[in-house]
DNA sequence: AACAAATGTTAGATATAGATAACATAGTAA
DNA sequence: TTACTATGTTATCTATATCTAACATTTGTT
C-alpha cells in the first residue's frame, strides 16, 4: 500500500508536525504513515484525508500484493 | 461511523460468515464491524468494500462527531 | 413444538497501531 | 562554522483491533 500523504501535504505547504497537529495525532505518526511503516485504522485514515481534503481512496493506493493474507 | 457492509452483503446474498471467509476474517469480525463496535485498519476496511465490490468510501460513512478528539 | 442456521455477545489471549521520548541525520540560513 | 528546522529512526509502553472459543438469542423451516 502506498499513500499520496507526503505529495498532498506538500501541496498545502504543511510540515508532518503540521498535519500532525490537525490531525491529532504524533509527528512520528504521519512520517511512518509516509514510509508505510503501518495500516493506519480507518478512522486515522478518514482524518488524514479529511485534512487533505480527499477521500481516503484518494490518499491510499492499494494493490494487489496488499490482498494476500 | 456507520457502515453498509450488512445492506451490501445481503443484496449479494452472502452470510457473515460467507464474507469473513472471503476476507480473511473471523465471523465475529464481520458482526462487530457491521455494529460499529469497532474501527477496523484500513486494509481490513479495503479488503471488505473490494469483497463487496465498492470502495472505502462508499462503505463507511463518516460524521462530524467522528472526527471529535 | 423442535431443529438448524445465522447472528449476537462475552471473556480472555495475542498482535499491532499509535504514544512517548530520545537521538540521528539532512538541509538551510546566519 | 553554529544554530535551527524538518525528517528519519529506534526502543519501550499503552491502547485496542482481531482471534479464539464458548454460549445465547433470533429467525426460519418442518
Amino acid at each position: 500500500m502506498r499513500t499520496r500523504i507526503k505529495e498532498l501535504r506538500a501541496r498545502y505547504d504543511m510540515t508532518q508536525e503540521d498535519l500532525a497537529k490537525k490531525v491529532g495525532v504524533r509527528r512520528e505518526t504521519i512520517g511512518f504513515l509516509e514510509k508505510g511503516k503501518y495500516n493506519p485504522s480507518l478512522k486515522l485514515a478518514y482524518k488524514v484525508a479529511n485534512t487533505l481534503e480527499t477521500t481516503i481512496d484518494e490518499l491510499f493506493i492499494f494493490e494487489d500484493s496488499d490482498l494476500e493474507q
